[in-house]
DNA sequence: CTGAAAGCGCTTACAG
DNA sequence: CTGAAAGCGCTTACAG
């Protein structure tokens, strides 16, 4: 059993009130009595019991997080950000990895609402925002790489489409026409949007879009090696890639590899990210750096300003900037187009395909 | 203002303790009442309050994940695993990135007690013993990846000895002779066992051991880069490397190509973990296979059994096994040695480097 | 400056 | 089968 305020009590020969008040260093107290008090707590190992706290406080000082699959990189180093200030905020972190199965989530969620989360992160959700709304329902709400209308959510992105213009204006101004990109999962605003931003910057640069150069992907490697097998066996001459981002385009590499061409000298390669091992694997990864650490942090301070914050606070819609990694992967449009031939492309496995 | 049983009593025009049973399904209660009662909770969106529940329970249903550092990607898997037990048997995960940080370690230990979780797992840490004892008095504690003599604490981790000794001896049945260690993070116990493995699998070959061949590392790329760098530096003529980990390993990968020196034909690169990304770099890294994610839900579920029983329960220490993982990065042993010229290796940013 | 009392939202013997 | 009451561990007006 843990010590409680009554033993406390008992021990320095006061009220729990008068422990309360030593402890919290609220309302008028004799010196005496208080370091009496603390000796005391002190001696027993007393802790406080937070949820007697919360119980009265009505906050718990906790907050959710909710992701769909934290094995992604994108969604630990969000987490960091996220914890770094929510715990300089004296903020706790209950976790869920459940974005991505219905079930689950609706069942964190009912979870997560009864231990009283004072407010919620939501990231990568595929959730549409009426379902947010409904079960979030009164609790602050942050999203990140999910705009939405909903009235009660702030929303913390990077600039998705900015980025996408950046690395395919990278590509076209290395002299590529025929650029293709791998998309990211459907349903996702954050697919859309780079899917938005690699078409603006081919229409400033008057190319026009083939429908055939946008083959659907994900987030995986297997995504970008799928996809980009694909889009090898199309023949389309395509000698520049986009992908959704770096996981896909590592994917991509791998398939390019295996068709027997080589990167950038055939086709060059590009991703969104920067992971960490965009810089050590070989080639280097030319990406479009976006700073998630500072995304979570940022996700977390609006949250927490929100709770923070007597009666509705303005909602927030923050964006920020992204930068052009260029490294290895990306180079000059070759001046002959070679092609694979695509019957008979070797499998990762070493195995024959045929697409 | 949340909806309180209260409310739901007035608006089933019964007493609090009929709601509450009528919704925990606990005690008799007549089949009628208990319809009115759900209907009306179901009317007013009622939710229990946890906080009011674990009061009484003494029990929060929610356990502590604290880890060093969430970016390393063995950490999210581990976590991955963890949320899987845990969700399916009814807990919450309160998750804690400070363990290398022993100001925020503290500050988070004392909150997490506050918050009165039922347990903790502690995983990677580099904390003593009888500092994790201290904290944690009288929690149920699962440590991962660290033996300890902690008389309260189970430790579920992977074979890391005999991983080492797998990696090291599938070098030698190469060929190989002069094999390197990248060690890891000082202080670890996963960095002595798998430098006791590597140690082993030489002394059973009857290779001696050569302390130039070991190499102080650590579980980042940048370590694994500059031990690497180290190592070729001094001129060993080593011809295979066994790395602390895979990160590491592809650290190490970008040192030896800077060097000009070919994997695997000059130098044969092993790693530890088998990340996701290990079969889509290029070479494609060998390995030693760790099933983190069932690390992870062992760890859960041995943790949650303690909280099941009662009275003090008979610790475990479970210890999982590992794969090799054979790909690209090891090959045959070259007949001749290619030393590279040390004095001028080539940074990756491009400058000239002097070790 | 300090204590007695009420109350946060629940559960659970104890009566009836 | 159902309700009144006590109590989980705290905080906070309200008196004094």
């Amino acid at each position: 059993m843990r010590t409680t305020i009554h033993e406390v009590a008992r021990a320095a020969g006061v009220s729990i009130a008068t422990v309360s008040r030593a402890l919290n260093g609220t309302g008028r107290i004799a010196k005496a009595t208080r370091s009496r008090v603390l000796r005391a707590a002190q001696d027993l190992g007393y802790q406080p019991n937070d949820l007697a706290r919360s119980l009265l406080a009505k906050s718990t000082q906790t907050i959710a997080v909710i992701v769909p699959d934290i094995t992604n990189p994108f969604f630990p180093e969000l987490i960091k950000g996220i914890e770094q200030v929510a715990c300089a905020r004296g903020h706790l972190v209950l976790l869920s990895d459940s974005a991505d199965d219905q079930i689950r989530l609706w069942q964190d969620l009912a979870a997560l609402r009864r231990k009283q989360v004072d407010g919620i992160i939501f990231a990568g959700a595929r959730l549409s925002p009426d379902r947010i709304a409904a079960v979030t329902a009164g609790l602050p709400v942050v999203t990140v790489d999910r705009e939405t209308q909903l009235a009660t959510a702030s929303v913390v992105q990077s600039d998705h489409r900015a980025g996408a213009r950046l690395a395919t204006e990278h590509l076209i101004s290395l002299g590529h026409h025929r650029i293709a990109h791998l998309a990211g999962p459907d349903g996702l605003t954050v697919t859309a949007a780079r899917l938005a931003g690699y078409r603006q910057a081919l229409a400033a640069a008057g190319i026009p879009e083939e429908d055939d150069l946008v083959v659907p992907g994900g987030f995986l490697e297997e995504d970008g090696f799928r996809a980009a097998r694909e889009l090898l066996a199309r023949g389309t001459g395509c000698t520049a890639v986009f992908a959704a981002n770096d996981l896909s385009a590592i994917g991509a590499l791998a398939a390019v590899e295996e068709a027997g061409l080589r990167v950038p000298a055939d086709i060059s390669v590009i991703g969104f990210d920067d992971i960490h091992l965009a810089g050590y694997i070989r080639p280097r990864l030319s990406t479009v750096r976006q700073d998630v650490v500072r995304l979570g942090a940022r996700a977390a301070e609006v949250l927490i300003d929100h709770l923070l914050a007597e009666g509705p606070s303005r909602l927030v819609q923050e964006t920020i900037a992204v930068d052009l990694v260029v490294r290895e992967s990306t180079g000059p449009a070759p001046r002959m187009v070679r092609i694979p031939a695509p019957p008979t492309a070797v499998t990762p496995e070493g195995g024959a395909a045929r697409a």
